[in-house]
DNA sequence: TCATATTCACTCAAAAACAATCATATTATT
DNA sequence: AATAATATGATTGTTTTTGAGTGAATATGA
């Protein structure tokens, strides 16, 4: 076995389960001990795992991947459906904003055919946006850590140089008397520039948002088109009434 | 068997299964050790694969972790040196700029205790400065994919917004005659900004850069105190006339 | 705290893979 | 057909990788 090869099921394994055993990994490659260790040392040096006694562990950067690891994974499903049909509504060469946050990260492994020019405050979407080779600016401004995004006077006002045919929100509240609100002021204040500057405003975010404020207000639910799941039909029901709401169906 | 056949036979099944064995291809092709070492030699030059250890390798450019790995490991003692002594002319507090590459990657780790402003133009440093929780903006503008760097004329005149105590560069070539320079315009451009907006400019490079030049230039190597190692004496002597240049000793 | 059991880092020798060279075979050109 | 250009295969010595053995360092449980 090459020790590409080993690397590389070291590094996917790390991936799959967080941490891994040396004694796990001796079982498994049928190599011996020494080298196994040469193979972690190495990947500690490039940066792709943290040793430690017994075995190693993903390091976890608080960088692009953070986080990621306990949100991305609740309501996949729902939001890479949801991503799927918010992928729909783009034509070939439109010029998009994209928020930070999850479920739009979703929307990315479609931009590619459409082939967009994307702007996006999102640090966290910058190495999936390069392995598609989309065509990609970042905003600039001052990095909020906690969520890998770009926020901020200097970000709005950047922002405002240009003109976009859709943006796509991330949202942490949608209801029907409060509106879209997002708990911190400075990515409200982000994401309504971003909506103002768009011809047409898709919000994304699953059905557990739906019926929840927060406290900072970004704008009207009839302000955007919102695409969410089918996983919450009361809320449904109440919020169907006065905005565009699309729902998709598992 | 042609050679061509054996090229796309070798391409087709790095395809199929992510990595292969020159003892396989040996046997499947019939033909001797030499003949495909040297078919690989070829594929590699192409970029077609990657040669490793055993065999070859797909080339997996996208995002991020890999492509760059490569370059971060040569001459990593002598970066980390230079690092070090870059770092040592940070003053507390001081707004600095840092350049993409990797050299400047090593200086990070440093600038925590310092309690810096960073303005950086590389999303590869954003990572590293977000572990150490260290204040940072981000320039606006595209994004070069190669060397995830941040480039082109809106990323020059975010820049001009700002001003700088320091900036720490990375360099790819350094000429007593034709001074600092580096491959592409567009960067230049942007290192050539970033030089005017800082009170005190460092350029940090390793000792094979020196004597050597490129297509762009970014100044004259007296408008930077340039710090290198010491691998490279007849290169050192020739510049250490008519600059400022420091050289760390291993 | 101590004793025990792992786990670790280091060295060394064997094996595998490597690059370089040269002789031979194949193909192209005149 | 003769020659040149190229591709191939065998041989060589060198480098890299590997696995086993050793003692030191670290964790675990009484």
């Amino acid at each position: 076995m090459l020790a590409d090869e080993r690397h590389q099921i070291i590094i996917s394994k790390l991936k799959q389960q967080g941490t891994i055993k040396l004694t796990e990994l001796i079982e498994e490659l049928h190599v011996s001990e020494a080298t196994l260790r040469r193979d972690l040392a190495q990947l500690e040096k490039m940066k792709l795992l943290k040793r430690v006694h017994g075995g190693a562990a993903l390091l976890q950067r608080k960088g692009f991947e953070l986080g990621i690891h306990e949100k991305v994974h609740q309501f996949l499903a729902e939001k890479q459906e949801i991503a799927s049909m918010a992928a729909s509504y783009i034509n070939e060469g439109d010029c998009i904003y994209l928020d930070a946050g999850t479920t739009v990260s979703e929307l990315i492994p479609y931009l590619k055919e459409k082939n967009v020019t994307v702007l996006t405050n999102g640090l966290m979407h910058f190495p999936s946006l390069a392995e598609y080779e989309i065509k990609t600016m970042i905003v600039g401004g001052q990095v909020k850590v906690s969520t890998n995004a770009i926020i901020g006077s200097t970000a709005v006002s950047f922002l405002s140089q240009y003109r976009f045919d859709k943006c796509f929100l991330g949202m942490n509240g949608i209801h029907s008397q409060l509106g879209l609100t997002t708990p911190d002021p400075e990515e409200a204040l982000l994401k309504k520039t971003a909506m103002q500057l768009s011809s047409e405003c898709y919000v994304l975010a699953d059905s557990s948002k739906l019926n929840e404020a927060t406290f900072a207000k970004v704008g009207d639910i009839t302000d955007a088109v919102i695409i969410t799941d089918s996983n919450n039909q009361s809320a449904l029901e109440e919020i169907r009434k006065n905005s565009k709401i699309k729902v998709v169906t598992p």
